[in-house]
DNA sequence: TGAAATTAATCCAATTATATACCAAAAATC
DNA sequence: GATTTTTGGTATATAATTGGATTAATTTCA
């Protein structure tokens, strides 16, 4: 059997899983690493950048090529690549259901970040940046007064995605003054309601809120 | 006793699930496959289609056979830490409106890989890691029918929970045979459902069937 | 016996690996 | 600080390897 960059790739990974090369490391040089497997070069420097895809390691010219530190995760490509339909489709999958949680688990310290959370965003009505940071604040918020830490960093992952330019520029054209007082309003019903511990009622709320975010969101699509 | 197609495919199987061909691994060529085995070179390729038609290798031509890559190198510290309880919330948070959103967008395709592996789940009653392997198949196969690949990441994500020691342990607890026929019957009808285009029912059905799971959930957990 | 599977031998096309040379960035040396 | 060495980045023509496909002879087993 022929060598190739997979199997230099799969023995690298193992090298790296069972720490035998271990976080910051710089491996051999390419022409080392072709030498010692006896492939060329090109063979190496497949492999290389097939491990570099997937995170585990980071290639510097001229430097070398290290195992990427712990904790370094490179943006998720599904995630930078989401369109906002998905992520209203995502968010309503999860963001009525995570109300009913809330409602089992929130204490006394997360309704009063909420209330603190809405009320600067009713002084924000004519700062869409402003508004919706604090907006994004205000959903992560309900993620954690689930006390669920899967669901929490799901919620994460999908705020990570808000924070690209192509979203930046949207919410521009989305956040008129009429659609941030609509939303503030929403917030505090849907706050209401969770700390009446109606579950239901909440999870209907917050479909009610993405459906607005949805009509918005088509609005200005057609512009 | 000869040596057919269907013994070689067992054979890499089993590899393949014991680690020793690990995910992204480049297999040996089928030339080099067959003087291994003693076997003709159409005969291993008759045992790699069948691997690859259940998706656990992926050919390509002029390049070599490799294991399909299930899930993420990286084994994100959160899901790792997940607890079954967690982890059951949060399925209940996206799965129900994960058929709604099939409902909409699953196509012929769609319904005939899922007959495909509903069939095959049935005849595993006596076999929970079968079972396992092809339940979790038919859940990330509803989240592809949605078409939105957030929620495909998401949901692949959260499978990647599924096939750490914890839960391979637990799963020969909960997956006795009546458990295992009360599954198959629930896929069944969901998917009738969502075949109908019946958004509510497809929902609900999904939300008893995950009920049922945190029954057994907690029932072992007593145990 | 007869259908189905296996074997063995080709040829093809796609992909990958090799070998080499040169460039540019970083690091080491003086 | 200037120079040399080492490192990754790029390009390319050639050779080797791999899976894809076909065919005919053979074996297996119901």
């Amino acid at each position: 059997m022929k060598i190739g960059s997979a199997d230099i790739a799969s023995l690298l990974r193992r090298e790296i899983n069972n720490g035998a090369l271990a976080s910051k490391d710089r491996l051999p040089s390419e022409r080392i690493l072709a030498e010692k497997y006896s492939v060329a070069r090109g063979t190496v420097r497949e492999a290389l950048n097939q491990l570099a895809k997937d995170g585990l390691v980071e290639v510097r010219a001229g430097s070398g090529t290290y195992v990427t530190p712990l904790g370094e995760e490179l943006i998720n490509p599904v995630i930078e690549s989401a369109t906002p339909l998905e992520l209203i489709d995502t968010r309503f999958a999860l963001e009525p259901h995570i109300c009913r949680l809330a409602v089992l688990h929130a204490r006394k310290s997360d309704f009063d970040a909420a209330e603190n959370l809405l009320g600067r965003m009713e002084n924000c009505t004519s700062d869409p940046g402003a508004f919706s940071a604090l907006d994004t604040a205000f959903h992560t918020l309900l993620a954690h007064s689930t006390r669920n830490q899967l669901l929490q960093w799901i919620v994460s992952q999908i705020n990570s995605v808000r924070n690209q330019e192509q979203w930046l520029l949207m919410r521009q054209v989305i956040l008129d003054e009429a659609t941030i007082r609509q939303y503030n309003s929403q917030h505090r019903n849907i706050l209401d309601a969770i700390r009446s511990r109606d579950p239901e009622r909440a999870a209907n709320l917050m479909k009610n809120h993405l459906e607005a975010a949805r009509l918005s969101l088509t609005r200005a699509a057609e512009t």
